[in-house]
DNA sequence: CTGAAAGCGCTAACAG
DNA sequence: CTGTTAGCGCTTTCAG
C-alpha cells in the first residue's frame, strides 16, 4: 500500500462520522457547557489550554465542525473572497488565479469565481450579490466596458475592499496591480520599428480603457519618438468576439496595408495570423506581429510569436496579498495606489526582420 | 452618454443605501410583519402579489437584501457548489469552469473554485473544509493520486452529493461525465499506424487511474488489433512536473527510438515538442505526434498538432445540469452512473505520413 | 477558567 | 392572505 493511501485512511478514519453533530451535542459529550467548546474554537485566551486541547480532540473524533452559517451570522467574517474576471479565455486568467487561490488558502480563505463575459451589466449584477456578507474581499480584473462605475460604490458602502488587477478603472479610487504597461508598449513597438516597419497598426478591444489606453499610449510615444506619423486608420477598436475581430483585422490589412501589427491583447494576434495565413501574407515578411500574450508555446508557434510576457501569477499574489492587507488592517482600503510589475518582452522570429 | 452607463448608473442608484438594514426593519417601514417581507423574497404564493410588489420596491428603496447567513442556518442550504480541479495549467480546465459557472449562474448559484495540483492530501483537506455547510454539492475532475478515496464518504454522510467530470475515481459510486477516451485512443493509435508508425509509445502521468488507464487500454487495443507488440517500455508513466516529464521523454527517446508517441495529456506533447527540437528530430518525419488536447491554436503549432479534442466546455454544462437534477430531487445521488460524449479527432501534420 | 443567557436575522409551522 | 412564535447553531457578554 502506498504510503499516501495509508494518509488518505487515516484521515478519513478521524471523521468518519457524519456532522450533523452540533456544538451542544459536543460540549454534553464531554460534560462541558458549549460556550467553552465554542471558545476551543476561537483563538480565545479565556480556556484551560487541556481543556481545549481535549475539546479538538472529542472534536475530530465525532467529525464535528462549527456551522459556517451560524458563526457568520454571529457576527464574524465569511472567510471568502471573490474573483471576478472578464473571461476564461487565455492562460493570463489561469496563471493569476492560481495566485490568487494560492494566497487565499494560505490564509485560510476560500475563493469565489465569477466570469463578465466583458460585460458591465453582469459585473454590476455579480457586485450586488457579493454585498450581503456572502464574501469579505473582491479580486478583479474590469470587464472593460462602460464609464462609470458607480455601481463599485455599493462595495465601499458595505466595507467590502476591493483590489484590482491587470484592468482597472480609472474612477474607482482603490489598489491595483497592473503591468508596466505603457513602458513595454514602447519597447514592444519600438523594436518593430527597429526592424524597418514603417506602417504599424494597434489593435484593440477597447481603446478607451485602462490597459486598451496604456498600451495605445505607449505605441503612439514610440511612433512620436521615431518621427513615424500617427495614423488613426492603422489604430483598430474591435470585439472581443473571434468572428468579428477576424473580419475587422481582415478589413484594417486589405484595406491599409500595414507592415506590422501590435495586438494589445493575445487574442487578436491569433486572429491576425488566421488573417494572414488566408491572404498568403508571410509572417515576419509581409506583416510582422508582437502581441501582450501569456502562452507559453509562443516558441513553438509558426512563426515563434514575439510576446509582451505579463507576470499574472505574481499579479495574482500581490493583488491578493494587498486584500489581505486591507483585511488584516495592515493597510487602508480605499485608496487609489497603483503596483507595476515589470512584463518580460520576449522577441522571436514573428517580428524580427531577415 | 452610453445606454450602457445609463444603465449602470440607475443601477447603483436603485441600490445606493448600505444594507445593514434587516428584515424588521424593512417590515415595519411598511406596517407589515417580518415573515411577510420574508415570504416575498422566496417563492412563496402565500402572499398577494400587490402586497409582494410593494415590498421588494421599498426594498429596492432601502437597498435591503436578505442576510446571507440568516437564511442559510435557518434554511440549511447555501446557494454554493464547489469546483474541485487537478491544475489550472490548460484549456480543458477553463472551458470546462466556463460552463459550470454558466450552469451554476443560470441557477443562481455560487461557484468556488479549489485548486489541488494533483495532490490527493490536499484534495481531502479540501472535502474536509466542505461539509459543514458551506457547499450543496461538488463537481470535481480527481487528482488521480491515491487508490484509495475514503475521504469522499464524508460528502455522502453529509448528504453533499458530487459529480466527477473528465477523472473520476472508479471506486466511488457516482455520476460522472467524461470523454469516450477508450475509443479516441483507439483511433488515435490506428490512426498512427495507418501513417506507418511501427513503435508507438504512450506517455502518461497516472497509468493506473482512470483516464490514464482507459486512454492506454484503448492504445493497446488498437496495437493488438493491428498485430503491433505491446512492448511496456514504450509506455512511459511519468510526472506533471514539466522538468521531471521531460527528462523522462528525452530518456524514452533516446533508449527506445519510438517513431511515434501518443500523449494522453497535452502537457506531455509539449515537452515532446521541446525534446524532439532538442534532439534535432523532425515531426513528423522522425517522429509522429498526436495527443489530447483543447488547445485551440493547435493548427498554428510548427507542425501543425492533431489532437483528440474533448467537449470541455459541454463536459463542464453537462455535469453541472447531473449535480443540479440531484440537488433538485429529479434524480438520485449516490449512484454510479457514467456518461460519455464525444471528442473529436483533429488529424494535421504532426501525425501524418509525407 | 467555566457556565448561563441573550440574541444574530431569518424561515416555517401554525393559527387566524 | 397575514401575523405570531419558536427556533436554526453559534458567540459573547456577564456572573460566578
Amino acid at each position: 500500500m502506498h504510503k499516501i493511501d495509508l494518509f488518505l485512511i487515516m484521515f478519513v478514519h478521524s471523521f468518519i462520522m457524519a456532522s450533523n453533530i452540533t456544538i451542544v451535542e459536543l460540549a454534553s459529550a464531554l460534560g462541558l457547557s458549549k460556550s467553552t467548546v465554542s471558545r476551543a474554537f476561537r483563538d480565545n485566551q479565556d480556556i484551560n489550554p487541556r481543556t481545549k486541547e481535549r475539546i479538538l480532540e472529542k472534536a475530530k473524533e465525532l467529525g464535528f465542525s462549527p456551522n459556517l452559517y451560524a458563526s457568520n451570522l454571529r457576527g464574524s467574517k465569511s472567510q471568502t473572497i471573490a474573483i471576478i474576471i472578464p473571461e476564461f479565455g487565455n492562460k493570463f486568467f489561469s496563471q493569476a488565479i492560481k495566485g490568487i487561490e494560492w494566497v487565499a488558502r494560505s490564509n485560510g480563505y476560500h475563493v469565489l469565481i465569477y466570469v463578465t463575459d466583458h460585460n458591465a451589466v453582469k459585473e454590476a449584477e455579480i457586485i450586488q450579490t457579493l454585498v450581503n456578507g456572502r464574501v469579505d474581499g473582491v479580486i478583479m480584473s474590469g470587464s472593460g466596458e462602460g464609464n462609470s462605475h458607480e455601481y463599485l460604490k455599493l462595495l465601499e458602502y458595505n466595507k467590502v475592499p476591493i483590489v484590482f488587477f491587470d484592468r482597472y478603472y480609472e474612477d474607482v479610487p482603490t489598489a491595483c496591480v497592473t503591468g508596466n504597461d505603457f513602458d513595454s508598449s514602447y519597447e514592444a513597438t519600438k523594436h518593430l520599428i527597429e526592424n524597418d516597419a514603417k506602417r504599424i497598426a494597434y489593435l484593440a478591444v477597447n481603446k478607451d480603457v485602462s490597459i486598451g489606453r496604456i498600451r495605445m499610449e505607449g505605441y503612439k510615444k514610440a511612433l512620436h519618438d521615431a518621427a513615424l506619423p500617427i495614423d488613426d486608420r492603422l489604430i483598430l477598436d474591435t470585439s472581443n468576439e473571434a468572428v468579428i475581430n477576424y473580419e475587422d483585422i481582415r478589413e484594417l490589412i486589405l484595406n491599409e496595408k500595414p507592415d506590422a501589427i501590435f495586438a494589445s491583447v493575445e487574442r487578436l494576434a491569433m486572429s491576425t495570423i488566421r488573417v494572414a495565413k488566408a491572404l498568403n501574407l508571410t509572417i515576419p515578411n509581409d506583416l510582422k506581429l508582437i502581441c501582450f500574450s501569456c502562452l507559453d508555446i509562443a516558441d513553438m508557434l509558426q512563426p515563434a510569436l514575439s510576446v509582451v510576457k505579463q507576470p499574472a501569477y505574481e499579479m495574482g499574489i500581490q493583488a491578493t496579498t494587498q486584500l489581505f492587507d486591507i483585511l488584516c488592517g495592515r493597510k487602508q482600503g480605499g485608496v487609489r495606489e497603483i503596483v507595476f510589475l515589470d512584463s518580460e518582452l520576449i522577441f522571436q522570429a514573428s517580428s524580427t526582420k531577415a
